[in-house]
DNA sequence: TTTTCGCATTGATTTGAATCAACGCCGATC
DNA sequence: GATCGGCGTTGATTCAAATCAATGCGAAAA
């Protein structure tokens, strides 16, 4: 943590050789970009990593600085955002447990990373990432079919922010999030929406009244019902017309 | 062509080994993914390769297909998009001369590929091109520089889509189509615009009525020249404020 | 040459979402 | 347990861009 500073604040705490479980046994492994490696492969890597916490609303890292590390979130929620010169955010996304963040490799950051819950993850020096990538073309591979598939998500975010009704952007949004957490467990009608209106506001290209708005009405035609922290959707198939899709 | 006829159309024409010149002389190589290839590499992949013409509108690949082929664009302006099952239609991005289409080597399009202007490319079929990158890592590393800048490339898009406004997103994209023909041949002030109002239209996440009151109201400021199929800059550096970045 | 048609522009009007404004709720702090 | 501040909801109003509607214009077809 170190030398470039860019992935310490006040608000993490790396534990170095301090992890409760090594990568073989880590829940995330599979769906992760680690899931394509061999176990002597994975030994090498846990020894290059750093498991990190941070807390809710601390910085990952910074939009435009100096690429020191990426990161694979094994816990938590992470929002990457832009931002305009007057303030105005553009959320690109939110990472879930399994996402690698500066899967592009770029030496600069291109958004803005925030935990919005408590997070943890598995952190690299992107020079000791990169020599370590370098000699295994399997995983650049695999980085490179997770770029492709992030590349795909934006080009349905894009269709979504320039086409779609708001109706339609909150309901491909909660659908979309409920099939991300699918992945991750075990199936439920209940998404948990751990963000800020004013995220999911900034995700959709939207307000949060607007944001807010839309919920309810969704609520009053019984689709979804919105509980503490999240919604339950009572009829993913008619929330799924909704979007447009 | 042939066996899956997804790359080909009435409208196209292949012409293996009868191009006027090999790669080496290729004026876009530099700047596309083979520019980091060899001599000996290069011969190989012209091995490959068929040059193929498609004339304006005629479509190269469609949404959802099994990618048969990648492309390299060498000369015109293909749109790549998305569209909604009521015609929505979401324009992604223009590729120009350089742009490597199918970049991510998913095995279905997630886009629409269509020539805006007659186009020339080259061709691969992507089992060909997968095994010719198989033993290059330094070609998938590349293609995975490139990826990383089409992402890049599509957070900037987002910004822009969610928020930004007419003016903004107009002028944005007068100026990154500015910097990108740029880097292809000598700057000028004098930007083409093969595409249409309504591609732009739809690029932008705007209707052509709003693209074109904003182009009127641009020249009228004195910022912009409409002129047939362009737009000339006059002050690159007033419209450069307008675009918000 | 005239007609037609696709594309772009311009004007009038509407509208979906933003903005402005108030209030309610709850957890933290004193 | 009172006060405060952040967050979310709801209502009233405004506004930027969409929609609706004409018109212009140049290239291709008749």
């Amino acid at each position: 943590m170190d030398i470039n500073g860019q992935c310490t604040t006040s608000a993490n705490r790396t534990c170095k050789h301090s992890r409760e479980t090594g990568c073989a046994e880590c829940s995330v492994r599979l769906v992760s970009v680690c899931g394509s490696l061999e176990l002597s492969e994975l030994e090498e890597l846990e020894r290059i990593s750093h498991v990190t916490a941070f807390a809710p609303k601390s910085m990952l890292f910074e939009q435009g600085a100096l690429a020191g590390c990426v990161f694979n979130v094994t816990e938590g929620v992470v929002r990457l955002y832009k931002s305009l010169p007057d303030g105005r955010r553009q959320i690109m996304g939110f990472a879930l447990p399994g996402d690698f963040l500066g899967l592009a490799l770029m030496d600069r950051y291109s958004v803005t990373a925030e935990a919005v819950t408590p997070v943890r993850v598995c952190r690299f020096m992107r020079s000791s990432f990169l020599s370590y990538v370098d000699d295994k073309p399997h995983l650049l591979k695999r980085l490179h079919e997770f770029a492709g598939h992030e590349l795909s998500l934006a080009q349905d975010q894009m269709l979504l922010l320039g086409r779609k009704t708001a109706e339609e952007k909150v309901a491909a949004f909660l659908i979309n999030l409920q099939a991300r957490y699918g992945r991750l467990g075990p199936a439920s009608v209940t998404v948990p929406l751990p963000m800020s209106r004013q995220d999911i506001a900034d995700y959709l290209g939207l307000t949060i009244e607007t944001v807010s708005r839309t919920l309810t009405r969704l609520a009053r035609e019984k689709i979804i019902l919105v509980v503490p922290d999240g919604v339950r959707l009572l009829s993913a198939e008619r929330l799924d017309h909704l979007t447009a899709a």
